[in-house]
DNA sequence: GTTGATGCAAAGGCTTTGCAACTAA
DNA sequence: TTAGTTGCAAAGCCTTTGCATCAAC
């Protein structure tokens, strides 16, 4: 479940990019380069990011970049409560670890959460509705020393 | 579980600003009384509910007084996809059901999926972590007749 | 050479702020 | 009376849009 990335990434995301009918401009790869170094990342994150690996790129040219692959389901527009949009590369489903402090967000690595917590919803099914995806967020602080439960 | 608004609802929101030395203005108890009504709510959502109810209120108090009301731990601000803020009226810890089409959010109605996610990631805690609170969004559709269980 | 992508600047939402006028206590 | 609130308008973010320019194919 480890998320990695190199130069195949690349070269597939040239494929899609191919197959999409989409031109493979030197903003795109850059965006996509970014994502793939932070996978949680705003728009301004990721310009800053192309403009330190050298490719000059505006905002404007990262939202429509960034929502172009959401609409190909390669990011996903991520809710947040400040006034800021974020997107992860989406390698499947995950639980998110987020630290109000720190401002980041990580995948949970954990392996056995997402399919516990879906199978309890699949047993659990809102009356009326049908369960599209779940969405679960750990509000988190980081531990100094312990790991001691905590009620919640 | 279940969420009801009523005089004494209102009579223990004046106690809440009296002990805080905060004025029991119209607007603000305007802006409560649409929140107990709609429990989940944008800002222009509450103005529009406050006028029908005959109060006078600008949009700048509105989120002047959502934010106070966030501050004293009364409401809680939604992480949202969209552009706009979500306030939530704060009865204690739900699941909230998010039905994009409709643009709507409820609350799960089964007082047993909290507790159960809450004890499972009290027992599997992400290692550096603390967990603060935990959010979970069950993103749906309306199902018109059955409720087949869905892979997710 | 075409077609589509980018940059730029302007416009558009939502939210916050500053200050004068007002009002609940 | 007076400290705290509200309204108004302006300013501030983040995001989207339109159009001329530019570049990948």
């Amino acid at each position: 479940m480890r998320r990695t990335h190199s130069a195949p990434d690349m070269e597939k995301f040239r494929s899609i990019l191919r197959t999409k009918g989409l031109k493979a401009t030197p903003q795109r790869l850059a965006v996509h380069k970014a994502m793939l170094s932070m996978v949680h990342a705003s728009a301004d994150m990721v310009r800053d990011s192309a403009w330190k690996e050298g490719t000059a790129i505006t905002l404007a040219s990262v939202y429509n970049i960034l929502d172009q692959l959401c609409a190909l389901g390669i990011y996903k527009k991520l809710p947040s409560s400040g006034g800021k949009a974020w997107y992860d590369v989406l390698t499947g489903p995950h639980i998110h670890i987020y630290d109000r402090k720190r401002e980041e967000i990580k995948d949970l690595e954990d392996g056995e959460s997402l399919p516990a917590v879906s199978a309890w919803f699949k047993e659990h099914q809102p009356k009326g509705y049908r369960i599209d995806d779940i969405e679960i967020r750990l509000i988190c602080h980081r531990s100094r020393k312990s790991n001691k439960t905590k009620t919640i």
